[in-house]
DNA sequence: TCCGCATGCTTTTTT
DNA sequence: AGCATGCGGA
């Protein structure tokens, strides 16, 4: 028996209590977020809920991970049969239960980020559209956007706006791109991230009373974790689980406005706001009290946030007398700056006895990283940097990756490109270049592609080879255990030999990659780890492939614990250490220069400083340099103007400002192009707070807001009933005119 | 078809 | 400064 009230102060003990209904705790870092998540979790399974009717929900494995293991501590293994992971895994289960009703075979494979774009610049060269205009990103960001926000390609080509968007863009048939990446995917039998979330809408949407019906019976209780950073996707999903007549809504979300860091990805903070809209009778408990961190660290970081305008009103605090202030390193260059760093650590170890794991080095972009590592790695200190290349990104484990999802899945189109001549089998670009086009053109795929007769009779023999040693090894693959069938594709693949006869530096560690891969597999079927319910049970190389698509570098666990953290921020979130460094306080860098004329993105590299601020329990140290290296060229910066928000009676020393220094202006770069994208004075993100006025309130002659276009004017109003029409002029704009359907369009009355 | 070298481009943040 | 891409030669 667990003594609930003797473990939790009352507002936990509150928000773990009240099982029964919808919940929404807002939990300020360090609250014992997950605290209140697992013991609500036993709560319920104390009150005899069964742990199958149970689903929490996260966005990292490592926060699954946590919650699990917890809860195992907590109740025994009892915790186990409760389903719980992230978004992305516990979906992807269920399609491949249900896979067939939405007409994907139960072996569809999943494509990384680089599968994706592969095949969109594949497509982009297909349909003869420039690459400078129709660029990777561009193209999957706007994908990825449409998805998040349920836009299927047929309703983005019919959506005024966004085509309208794509044209200011000069990618005017990004469209069509959309189309035929979907079309592509479906007809590979695979799924991006995106599809994982995207297609299991779908399938509730469409089989509401086989599916749909099943999984809210299932699914009986739901909890949410870092609500704040659900899109409008993933909240459609819970509320097709949770709101339908008679449900009990029991519903439990955990976030906090100011962590809210991913905005860029289309979360959006709506989401919380509704959530009290649509749920009716919504218990709201606040964790403020912050068990974490010391007085100057929580005064720091309150002042910081509070520069920002919009949030739900709550102030954390804490009793800790630890009275340590923040310091401030400032450094002429990013070299000095990781020396200072590195050499503050020591003093740290020294004279507080920390061990390496308790510390942690933050920044905001991932390409900071590189100069602590070299001087971490010449004084000899043990470090991990996370968000670099994952295990599985490697090329040569995802040569044999894709070997193994060709097996599974032989229509993989992405895996048949990779693997298809590598190694070296005589079947060059211009032959796949034509297997492609066959394929397209008549409206097969491109494995059935390969038995047409339409190649010389020496190309035609070595495509059928290739094509009947995958057959084989599929046919093998039913009968024999994953490890077993893994090694026979590294063999039969010819992967083995080349690497065998490869003797450079290089050559030896990818063999040790592949070798720890194979490895894994091995306990991957050796650990007997229980599905978390009986329905999935059988390990077969799909389950195998579906459980690893779905990992980052951070749950790769190594084998020395005792290193130093090196993360970016965004990284480090749910994360805490004794001693923190954020790095690179510089105007432009962080904030990041992308965000500095957008109010709205500059809140939210404000709340990811204050996140940074948040993961330090002891001692927490902020460091710029005036000047670094970018694209071999220097680079001059200024300190960051968060510097200056945190308070100075927080600081051990007030900053140093230095003077005479002409700062180069940056300029912006073009990419992007997610629907938070930007380019040229037009926004293509909304920049403006817009409490949205009723349709039927907008009149010729009124001044009105627009979340992206800012204020204009209205000239006249067209058509009528559902399909008003305003003809607006935005100061910001400059054309003429704009036309919105009022609809649509969240605008506010000014004036 | 394959390999080597020159060029130009990169930088948010990630499940 | 480093990496991917593209082009030209074998």
């Amino acid at each position: 028996m667990i003594d609930f009230e003797k473990e939790l102060n009352s507002v936990q003990l509150e928000a773990c209590t009240s099982i029964d209904g919808p919940v929404m705790v807002i939990a300020g870092p360090g609250s014992g977020k997950t605290r209140v998540l697992t013991y609500r979790i036993a709560y319920m399974l104390e009150r005899g809920i069964a742990p199958w009717n149970i689903l929490a929900l996260t966005f990292t494995n490592k926060a699954a991970r946590e919650m699990k293991d917890r809860l195992e501590r907590l109740v025994g293994s009892g915790g186990q049969k409760v389903w719980a992971g992230t978004f992305h895994s516990i979906f992807a289960k269920i399609l491949r239960i249900e896979s067939e009703k939405i007409g994907y075979p139960s072996t569809f494979t999943i494509y990384d980020t680089d599968d994706s774009k592969s095949l969109i610049n594949q497509i982009v060269k297909e349909m003869n559209l420039n690459k400078e205009q129709y660029t990777t990103n561009l193209i999957r960001n706007r994908i990825s956007s449409a998805k998040s926000l349920l836009i299927s390609p047929a309703a983005y080509a019919a959506d005024e706006e966004l085509m309208e968007e794509d044209r200011q863009r000069d990618v005017p048939h990004l469209f069509k791109v959309y189309g035929q990446y979907a079309r592509r995917c479906f007809e590979s039998g695979v799924m991006d991230f995106d599809d994982l979330l995207y297609n299991f809408f779908l399938l509730l949407q469409r089989n509401p009373e086989g599916v749909l019906e099943k999984y809210r019976d299932k699914f009986k209780y739901l909890l949410v974790d870092e609500f704040q950073d659900t899109n409008y996707m993933q909240y459609a999903i819970l509320k097709k689980l949770v709101r339908y007549p008679d449900s009990p809504e029991n519903i439990c979300i955990v976030g906090d406005d100011a962590q809210s860091i991913y905005a860029f990805r289309g979360a959006t903070i709506d989401n919380i706001l509704d959530f009290e809209k649509t749920f009716r009778d919504v218990r709201v408990v606040k964790l403020e009290q912050n068990y974490r961190s010391g007085k100057f660290i929580i005064d720091a970081a309150n002042n910081v946030i509070n520069n920002n305008t919009q949030q739900i009103k709550k102030k954390i605090w804490t009793d800790k007398s630890d009275n340590k202030k923040i310091d401030v390193i400032r450094a002429l260059t990013d070299v000095e700056e990781a020396r200072k760093v590195v050499d503050s650590i020591f003093e740290l170890k020294n004279r507080a006895h920390l061990s390496n794991a308790e510390i942690a080095i933050l920044y905001r972009t991932n390409a900071q990283s590189r100069t602590f590592e070299e001087h971490l790695r010449r004084n000899n200190m043990p470090y991990r940097i996370y968000g670099g290349m994952s295990f599985y990104q490697r090329k040569e484990v995802k040569d044999l990756l894709a070997y193994f999802r060709l097996v599974v899945n032989s229509n993989d189109e992405e895996a048949l490109r990779r693997v298809i001549n590598h190694p070296k089998r005589g079947i060059g670009d211009t032959t796949l270049d034509k297997l492609i086009a066959y394929a397209r053109e008549n409206k097969i795929t491109v494995w059935e592609a390969m038995d047409r007769p339409i190649f010389p009779t020496r190309t035609q023999g070595l495509l059928l080879e290739f094509k009947s040693m995958i057959d084989q090894l599929h046919q093998e693959s039913q009968r024999v255990m994953v490890d077993e069938i893994a090694n026979k594709i590294y063999v039969k693949s010819g992967l083995s030999s080349l690497f065998r006869n490869d003797s450079t530096a290089e050559g030896k560690s990818r063999l040790e990659n592949i070798q720890s891969l194979l490895d894994g597999i091995k306990e991957y079927v050796e650990n007997d780890v229980l599905g978390e319910d009986e329905e999935v049970s059988e390990k077969s190389l799909q389950e195998y492939l579906q459980s690893i698509a779905l990992l980052t570098d951070q749950d790769v666990n190594p084998e020395d614990k005792d290193f130093i953290s090196l993360m970016s921020i965004h990284a480090a979130k749910g994360l805490e250490f004794d001693a923190v460094f954020v790095t690179g306080m510089e105007e432009n860098l962080f904030p990041s220069f992308l965000s500095m004329d957008s109010p709205l993105e500059m809140s939210e590299e404000r709340r990811l400083f204050f996140v940074a601020l948040t993961r330090a329990r002891h001692f927490l140290t902020l460091t710029y340099a005036t000047s670094r290296f970018k694209f071999g060229k220097m680079v001059y910066y200024q300190p960051s103007r968060f510097l200056d928000e945190v308070g100075e009676h927080n600081l051990k020393a007030p900053i140093h400002k230095p003077q005479n220094i002409v700062y180069e202006r940056q300029s912006k770069a073009s990419v992007g192009g997610n629907f938070n994208g930007k380019r040229s004075a037009i926004p293509t993100s909304d920049k403006f707070q817009v409490n949205p006025s009723p349709t039927a309130a907008f009149a010729a002659g009124q001044e009105v807001l627009h979340p992206r276009f800012g204020k204009g004017k209205i000239l006249r109003i067209e058509g009528n009933g559902d399909n008003r029409i305003a003809a607006i002029r935005f100061t910001l704009t400059g054309d003429d005119e704009r036309k919105i359907m009022l609809r649509f369009a969240k605008m506010e009355v000014l004036a």
